[in-house]
DNA sequence: TATGAATGAGCCTTCATTCAT
DNA sequence: CATGAATGAAGGCTCATTCAT
């Protein structure tokens, strides 16, 4: 007595319809943080992706998804970089400032996320532990990697050099993306231990 | 029924209790900015004094000006101390770290001050100015002496370095001052040029 | 050192107007109850009254405190009604059914009221509080007066018979308030110990 | 890549498989306003029920059709049994008391039924219209041989006593059904003529 | 000067309803 | 027939700002 499924084709159209509009989201969404940042009024989001306030809510139920939805991809690809650098790299310190520099690009290039990271604003906390769950573990293997060789101070965890990094990213008129890319090569530079 | 004015107070009355007024608002500010961080309603700030809104917004007339307000005494204060740490120290690398030191130190016992800093928010760049005009030139006073002793890296400047150490002072609840003064100082070894 | 309070008298002259806000407010939101029942839009309110949201939000911070307000005086009224009814009737009995007509009369011209207590709607509470605190005791002392005369059946309880009144002054097209006046006479009727 | 149709199915099927799914969504629908009352979201009745929205507005174009099919059975069965009671009973008001007994079980089992009847929200009226068109008959079977029997008081309409028994089980918190059986008996004690 | 009542723009969120597939 | 994504009107609530007294 199996239920025949009355429908069982068409559902992939509207799937692949909802998928080009969720994308559609993500994309209005990644372009209002940068002018707005990532407290940006829903409403606009939506003006910007042309649809509905309320298709915004179906897609990501609160801020947090989407900002999440956002940055994921990029956040996945800095993860996985650093293995491949470390495998390619003459030493881990060497692999540890070549990812250092991919994250920061990431950083300066999303404006507001940085701040968005450092704001402890409640809501954002998926953001918050999807960045420890994927960047935290791959800077780690990198900095266990820099310590065992000798080539950094064992003290400075993964958790707060990443953090660090990503304060010293929040750019402004006055402390541009050339800027942080110098800060964070001094503050490499000062974790390193002087054998 | 005739108003019967009371004896009109002397000018020099009337103002010291304006002053009296303005120092209280500063006080309540100060402290609901721990609390609540800069952004707080202006009318939480106003109960806390004990006067109506409008008392702030004469005083006041922009957030950032009440801002400012709050943290220009420590500001002068932290500025001060420079040319004297210049002086009292064996060497200006040394007095630098001193001088970051204390600077640090303000900035994370002011919740949200380092954020504010950081945020580019507009409204804001009144006390972005003021760090500019009396923290940058007492830090300049400092790297200089730095530079010129060859201590540290010449192409960091003093506006940079600032920023980069109040970004750093961006806490929260897994990254805490504890963490602020150890970046630090990992930022400041990394730009000692290492002769 | 006394505090010489620099504005003394103009505060009356404000505190007067927004006494005549208030007025307004509840007067307004009174209109708007019987129009559209106590669930009618904040906005619609405050249009009513010529004044702005947040003036109702200001004198009334949740829908309840305004439907209180409506309804506290007639509330009042209406208890004080009671002991005097029990001195002037022949017997307690009659006393309670002058009173139950009174209370009826308040209901039937107040649409929505009787709808309002017995939705359970949360946030009406404190309308449910204020029945409670004042009309039921003011009913317990008619009903009490009756059970020691043994005139009513002593297992019917002041609230639930306030209950079952309200329940039977919610009127509609087919059913008016000569209906509720009638159907409330049998229950009383009911309720009365065939001696 | 052309579309290759299923065998179309026998019309009996379709429609049998459409009524399983009517059945379906008035049986969520029960369910769901016992949870939440019959101004429960469509989408909650439409989950309930594993359907999409549109099914649901398909089979019910408007809420009130939905909640007159929920209620439909049961009133048709609480109407049957007006004329069986009549004729086993003693007397017509022993039958009518205890047809109001069987109406008020009904009632206070369905939670936001009584609600729904008094509400007088317009919408409803469907449900209003099937109460008049079907239990009033009933009720009126009853009313009138007491009547005839000299058992009640004859200025009270079958449809005046079913709106009241309806307004005494709007039950809550303070007020359950026992408290409802109870009013709904005195009320009925009290349009009963005493001979 | 100080006050604080009043204003209303603006943002959030829900949900009834439509319609292309 | 069934689906459910999309829409957008509607209503709640907050808070910066003004201004008459």
């Amino acid at each position: 007595m199996q239920e025949d499924r009355p429908v069982p084709e068409p559902l992939g159209v509207r799937q692949a319809r909802a998928q080009r509009t969720r994308e559609a989201v993500v994309a209005a969404a990644a372009a209002v943080f940068v002018d707005q940042g990532v407290q940006a009024p829903i409403r606009d989001i939506a003006e910007r992706a042309g649809v509905g306030v309320g298709t915004i809510y179906r897609h990501f139920p609160t801020r947090a998804d989407l900002v999440t939805a956002v940055y994921r991809h990029q956040i996945d690809t800095c993860s996985a970089l650093a293995p491949r650098l470390l495998a390619e790299s003459a030493s881990p310190y060497t692999a540890l400032t070549r990812w250092a520099d991919a994250f920061v690009e990431f950083l300066v290039t999303k404006h507001g996320l940085g701040a968005a990271l450092g704001s402890g604003d409640p809501g954002l906390e998926n953001l918050h532990g999807l960045m420890l769950d994927t960047l935290v573990p791959a800077c780690a293997t990198l900095l266990d990697a820099c310590t065992a060789a000798g080539e950094t101070h064992p003290d400075v965890t993964a958790y707060t050099l990443m953090r660090a990094i990503g304060n010293l990213c929040i750019t402004g008129p006055d402390y541009d993306r050339t800027d942080a890319r110098r800060m964070v090569a001094a503050l490499l530079a000062g974790v390193r231990r002087t054998a």
